[in-house]
DNA sequence: AAGCAAGCCAACCGCGTATGA
DNA sequence: GTCATACGCGGTTGGCTTGCT
Protein backbone atom coordinates (compact mmCIF):
# COMPACT_ATOMS: atom_id res chain seq x y z
CA UNK A 1 0.00 0.00 0.00
CA UNK A 2 1.36 3.60 -1.08
CA UNK A 3 -1.34 5.40 -0.46
CA UNK A 4 -3.64 6.98 -3.10
CA UNK A 5 -2.09 8.94 -5.75
CA UNK A 6 -3.46 12.07 -4.96
CA UNK A 7 -2.13 12.29 -1.91
CA UNK A 8 1.08 10.68 -2.63
CA UNK A 9 3.32 13.84 -2.74
CA UNK A 10 1.87 15.18 1.25
CA UNK A 11 1.68 14.27 4.21
CA UNK A 12 -1.97 12.93 5.07
CA UNK A 13 -3.36 12.59 8.03
CA UNK A 14 -5.54 9.01 8.46
CA UNK A 15 -7.96 7.78 10.69
CA UNK A 16 -11.34 8.93 12.55
CA UNK A 17 -11.74 13.10 11.75
CA UNK A 18 -11.67 15.13 14.68
CA UNK A 19 -14.18 17.92 15.01
CA UNK A 20 -12.15 20.88 14.13
CA UNK A 21 -11.18 18.34 11.03
CA UNK A 22 -15.25 18.11 10.24
CA UNK A 23 -16.36 21.97 10.92
CA UNK A 24 -13.05 22.99 8.76
CA UNK A 25 -14.46 20.67 6.15
CA UNK A 26 -18.23 21.77 6.74
CA UNK A 27 -17.45 25.49 6.43
CA UNK A 28 -15.53 25.47 3.42
CA UNK A 29 -17.54 23.09 1.16
CA UNK A 30 -20.56 24.95 2.59
CA UNK A 31 -19.22 28.34 1.33
CA UNK A 32 -17.65 27.01 -1.58
CA UNK A 33 -18.90 24.00 -2.70
CA UNK A 34 -16.81 21.07 -2.97
CA UNK A 35 -15.38 21.72 -6.44
CA UNK A 36 -12.12 19.54 -7.28
CA UNK A 37 -12.25 17.18 -4.51
CA UNK A 38 -8.45 17.17 -4.95
CA UNK A 39 -7.87 20.77 -3.99
CA UNK A 40 -10.30 20.37 -1.31
CA UNK A 41 -7.69 19.55 1.63
CA UNK A 42 -5.50 22.70 0.47
CA UNK A 43 -7.84 24.92 0.06
CA UNK A 44 -9.88 24.26 3.26
CA UNK A 45 -6.54 23.98 5.40
CA UNK A 46 -6.73 20.10 6.09
CA UNK A 47 -4.09 17.43 6.20
CA UNK A 48 -6.19 15.10 3.92
CA UNK A 49 -6.54 13.55 0.58
CA UNK A 50 -9.20 14.62 -1.29
CA UNK A 51 -10.08 11.37 -1.20
CA UNK A 52 -11.07 10.98 2.50
CA UNK A 53 -12.53 14.81 2.53
CA UNK A 54 -14.99 13.50 -0.29
CA UNK A 55 -15.93 10.43 1.66
CA UNK A 56 -16.11 12.17 5.02
CA UNK A 57 -18.80 14.84 3.44
CA UNK A 58 -20.48 11.98 1.45
CA UNK A 59 -21.05 9.26 4.70
CA UNK A 60 -21.07 11.93 7.40
CA UNK A 61 -20.93 16.16 6.95
CA UNK A 62 -23.80 16.24 4.37
CA UNK A 63 -26.72 18.65 5.27
CA UNK A 64 -29.11 16.48 3.68
CA UNK A 65 -28.27 12.89 5.26
CA UNK A 66 -31.30 11.25 7.29
CA UNK A 67 -29.40 9.86 10.70
CA UNK A 68 -30.83 6.86 12.69
CA UNK A 69 -32.08 3.53 11.73
CA UNK A 70 -33.58 2.31 8.99
CA UNK A 71 -37.28 1.92 8.54
CA UNK A 72 -38.99 -0.97 7.92
CA UNK A 73 -40.29 0.61 4.79
CA UNK A 74 -36.26 1.41 3.94
CA UNK A 75 -35.35 -2.11 4.54
CA UNK A 76 -37.83 -3.21 2.19
CA UNK A 77 -36.39 -0.91 -0.55
CA UNK A 78 -33.48 -2.04 -0.06
CA UNK A 79 -34.47 -5.83 -0.36
CA UNK A 80 -36.46 -5.31 -3.49
CA UNK A 81 -33.75 -2.99 -5.41
CA UNK A 82 -30.46 -5.38 -4.06
CA UNK A 83 -32.50 -8.68 -5.57
CA UNK A 84 -32.69 -6.59 -9.19
CA UNK A 85 -29.56 -4.92 -9.26
CA UNK A 86 -27.41 -7.06 -6.74
CA UNK A 87 -24.43 -5.21 -4.78
CA UNK A 88 -24.71 -1.73 -6.72
CA UNK A 89 -25.05 0.08 -3.42
CA UNK A 90 -25.05 3.74 -5.21
CA UNK A 91 -27.64 2.70 -7.56
CA UNK A 92 -29.77 1.30 -3.87
CA UNK A 93 -29.37 4.49 -2.01
CA UNK A 94 -30.73 6.93 -5.09
CA UNK A 95 -33.80 5.14 -3.66
CA UNK A 96 -33.01 6.12 -0.27
CA UNK A 97 -33.18 10.07 0.20
CA UNK A 98 -30.40 10.89 2.76
CA UNK A 99 -28.94 7.25 2.85
CA UNK A 100 -25.22 6.63 1.80
CA UNK A 101 -24.15 4.07 -0.33
CA UNK A 102 -21.89 2.92 2.91
CA UNK A 103 -24.43 2.80 5.13
CA UNK A 104 -26.98 0.74 3.20
CA UNK A 105 -23.90 -1.21 2.58
CA UNK A 106 -23.57 -1.39 6.16
CA UNK A 107 -27.09 -2.23 6.98
CA UNK A 108 -27.12 -4.92 4.24
CA UNK A 109 -23.92 -6.91 5.71
CA UNK A 110 -24.79 -6.34 9.16
CA UNK A 111 -28.74 -6.89 9.51
CA UNK A 112 -30.06 -7.71 6.30
CA UNK A 113 -27.99 -10.22 4.70
CA UNK A 114 -27.92 -12.34 7.86
CA UNK A 115 -31.59 -12.10 8.42
CA UNK A 116 -31.95 -13.54 4.83
CA UNK A 117 -29.68 -16.48 5.73
CA UNK A 118 -31.34 -16.88 9.04
CA UNK A 119 -34.75 -17.59 6.18
CA UNK A 120 -33.19 -20.01 4.08
CA UNK A 121 -32.41 -17.94 1.47
CA UNK A 122 -28.98 -16.79 -0.11
CA UNK A 123 -28.68 -13.09 0.16
CA UNK A 124 -26.91 -12.66 -3.14
CA UNK A 125 -29.66 -14.53 -5.05
CA UNK A 126 -32.16 -14.27 -2.96
CA UNK A 127 -33.25 -17.86 -3.48
CA UNK A 128 -34.10 -20.64 -1.34
CA UNK A 129 -30.56 -22.21 -0.52
CA UNK A 130 -32.09 -25.32 0.00
CA UNK A 131 -35.40 -27.19 0.76
CA UNK A 132 -34.02 -28.47 3.90
CA UNK A 133 -33.91 -25.12 5.04
CA UNK A 134 -37.50 -23.65 3.58
CA UNK A 135 -39.33 -21.61 5.76
CA UNK A 136 -42.53 -20.65 5.43
CA UNK A 137 -43.05 -17.38 3.10
CA UNK A 138 -43.43 -14.21 5.18
CA UNK A 139 -45.56 -11.73 3.67
CA UNK A 140 -42.94 -9.34 3.70
CA UNK A 141 -41.00 -11.00 1.10
CA UNK A 142 -43.46 -11.76 -1.16
CA UNK A 143 -43.33 -8.35 -3.41
CA UNK A 144 -43.16 -9.86 -6.82
CA UNK A 145 -43.80 -13.30 -8.26
CA UNK A 146 -40.34 -12.87 -10.54
CA UNK A 147 -37.30 -13.20 -10.02
CA UNK A 148 -34.23 -12.27 -11.84
CA UNK A 149 -31.32 -14.37 -13.02
CA UNK A 150 -27.65 -13.56 -12.57
CA UNK A 151 -27.76 -13.09 -16.47
CA UNK A 152 -29.88 -9.91 -15.29
CA UNK A 153 -26.82 -7.79 -15.44
CA UNK A 154 -25.04 -9.27 -18.52
CA UNK A 155 -25.65 -8.15 -21.91
CA UNK A 156 -28.57 -10.23 -23.71
CA UNK A 157 -30.82 -9.98 -26.93
CA UNK A 158 -33.87 -9.71 -25.87
CA UNK A 159 -35.93 -13.11 -26.83
CA UNK A 160 -39.59 -13.11 -26.03
CA UNK A 161 -40.21 -16.08 -27.14
CA UNK A 162 -38.68 -17.55 -24.66
CA UNK A 163 -39.75 -20.65 -22.60
CA UNK A 164 -42.88 -19.69 -20.90
CA UNK A 165 -41.52 -19.40 -17.18
CA UNK A 166 -39.22 -16.70 -18.23
CA UNK A 167 -39.01 -13.48 -19.93
CA UNK A 168 -36.99 -11.16 -21.23
CA UNK A 169 -37.67 -7.23 -20.53
CA UNK A 170 -37.32 -4.85 -23.29
CA UNK A 171 -33.76 -3.72 -21.78
CA UNK A 172 -32.53 -7.33 -21.85
CA UNK A 173 -33.27 -8.31 -18.27
CA UNK A 174 -34.21 -11.88 -17.94
CA UNK A 175 -36.97 -12.64 -15.33
CA UNK A 176 -37.57 -15.66 -14.51
CA UNK A 177 -40.14 -17.43 -12.24
CA UNK A 178 -38.30 -19.62 -10.31
CA UNK A 179 -39.99 -22.36 -8.48
CA UNK A 180 -37.51 -22.91 -5.77
CA UNK A 181 -37.71 -19.00 -4.91
CA UNK A 182 -38.99 -17.15 -2.75
CA UNK A 183 -40.77 -14.88 -5.20
CA UNK A 184 -41.65 -17.38 -7.52
CA UNK A 185 -43.95 -19.39 -4.21
CA UNK A 186 -47.74 -18.98 -3.97
CA UNK A 187 -49.43 -18.50 -0.69
CA UNK A 188 -52.01 -17.10 0.65
CA UNK A 189 -51.26 -13.53 2.02
CA UNK A 190 -53.70 -14.46 4.96
CA UNK A 191 -51.23 -17.86 5.95
CA UNK A 192 -48.08 -15.45 5.91
CA UNK A 193 -46.24 -16.08 9.41
CA UNK A 194 -45.07 -12.83 11.23
CA UNK A 195 -41.25 -12.72 10.96
CA UNK A 196 -39.80 -12.57 14.36
CA UNK A 197 -38.91 -8.88 15.54
CA UNK A 198 -40.25 -8.02 12.00
CA UNK A 199 -43.55 -7.44 11.87
CA UNK A 200 -45.35 -7.67 8.35
CA UNK A 201 -46.37 -3.70 7.63
CA UNK A 202 -49.67 -2.82 8.50
CA UNK A 203 -52.41 -2.37 5.34
CA UNK A 204 -51.68 1.56 5.87
CA UNK A 205 -47.92 0.78 5.37
CA UNK A 206 -48.45 -1.19 2.29
CA UNK A 207 -50.11 1.28 0.96
CA UNK A 208 -47.73 4.11 1.33
CA UNK A 209 -45.03 2.07 -0.18
CA UNK A 210 -47.05 1.89 -3.25
CA UNK A 211 -47.37 5.51 -3.36
CA UNK A 212 -43.55 5.73 -3.20
CA UNK A 213 -43.14 3.49 -5.75
CA UNK A 214 -45.17 4.50 -7.74
CA UNK A 215 -43.63 8.12 -7.24
CA UNK A 216 -40.26 6.62 -8.38
CA UNK A 217 -42.07 4.63 -11.31
CA UNK A 218 -44.15 7.27 -13.17
CA UNK A 219 -47.89 6.31 -11.32
CA UNK A 220 -47.21 2.71 -11.86
CA UNK A 221 -49.18 0.76 -9.26
CA UNK A 222 -47.06 -1.52 -7.58
CA UNK A 223 -48.62 -5.04 -7.07
CA UNK A 224 -47.84 -8.03 -5.39
CA UNK A 225 -49.89 -10.47 -8.19
CA UNK A 226 -48.77 -11.57 -11.21
CA UNK A 227 -50.23 -9.01 -12.90
CA UNK A 228 -47.30 -6.70 -11.53
CA UNK A 229 -45.14 -7.68 -14.26
CA UNK A 230 -45.31 -4.10 -15.57
CA UNK A 231 -44.31 -2.87 -12.52
CA UNK A 232 -41.39 -4.82 -12.28
CA UNK A 233 -40.31 -3.44 -16.00
CA UNK A 234 -40.54 -0.41 -14.98
CA UNK A 235 -38.84 -0.65 -11.81
CA UNK A 236 -35.56 -2.53 -13.61
CA UNK A 237 -35.83 0.00 -16.65
CA UNK A 238 -35.89 3.03 -13.75
CA UNK A 239 -32.94 1.26 -11.83
CA UNK A 240 -30.38 -0.36 -13.61
CA UNK A 241 -30.80 2.58 -16.25
CA UNK A 242 -30.69 5.46 -14.03
CA UNK A 243 -28.58 7.34 -15.23
C1' DA B 1 -15.45 -6.31 37.75
C1' DA B 2 -12.72 -8.28 34.10
C1' DG B 3 -12.11 -10.63 29.90
C1' DC B 4 -13.78 -12.12 25.62
C1' DA B 5 -16.56 -12.34 21.44
C1' DA B 6 -19.65 -10.47 18.26
C1' DG B 7 -21.69 -6.58 16.05
C1' DC B 8 -21.50 -2.27 14.03
C1' DC B 9 -19.73 1.53 11.55
C1' DA B 10 -16.28 4.83 9.80
C1' DA B 11 -12.61 4.93 6.92
C1' DC B 12 -9.27 3.03 3.69
C1' DC B 13 -7.81 0.60 -0.55
C1' DG B 14 -7.81 -0.65 -5.20
C1' DC B 15 -10.02 -0.84 -9.47
C1' DG B 16 -12.82 0.86 -13.31
C1' DT B 17 -14.42 4.82 -15.69
C1' DA B 18 -14.63 9.61 -17.15
C1' DT B 19 -12.40 13.63 -18.59
C1' DG B 20 -9.07 16.71 -20.32
C1' DA B 21 -4.47 17.76 -22.25
C1' DG C 1 -5.47 7.93 -30.17
C1' DT C 2 -2.81 7.97 -25.93
C1' DC C 3 -1.69 9.16 -21.47
C1' DA C 4 -2.34 11.26 -16.94
C1' DT C 5 -5.30 12.64 -13.49
C1' DA C 6 -9.50 12.76 -10.83
C1' DC C 7 -13.67 10.74 -9.45
C1' DG C 8 -16.92 7.17 -8.00
C1' DC C 9 -17.83 2.74 -6.41
C1' DG C 10 -17.60 -1.82 -4.06
C1' DG C 11 -14.91 -4.64 -1.02
C1' DT C 12 -12.42 -4.86 3.07
C1' DT C 13 -10.42 -3.63 7.43
C1' DG C 14 -9.70 -1.72 12.01
C1' DG C 15 -11.37 0.03 16.09
C1' DC C 16 -15.04 1.15 19.16
C1' DT C 17 -19.24 -0.47 21.56
C1' DT C 18 -22.16 -3.73 23.53
C1' DG C 19 -23.52 -7.99 25.45
C1' DC C 20 -22.35 -12.27 27.51
C1' DT C 21 -19.75 -15.36 30.62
Amino acid sequence: MDGHSCCSKQKVKRGLWSPEEDAKLNTYISTHGHGSWSSVPRLAGLHRCGKSCRLRWINYLRPDLKRGSFSPEEEQIIIDIHRIVGNKWAQIAKHLPGRTDNEVKNFWNSCIKKRLISQGLDPNTHNLISQTHQQPIPEFFSLTNFQLTDASMETKTPNNSSSSSSSVTPSGIELTNHENCFWGATHEPSEAPILEGEPPLRQEEEENKEEKYSDQMGDQIMDTSFDSFNFDLGFVESTVCLD
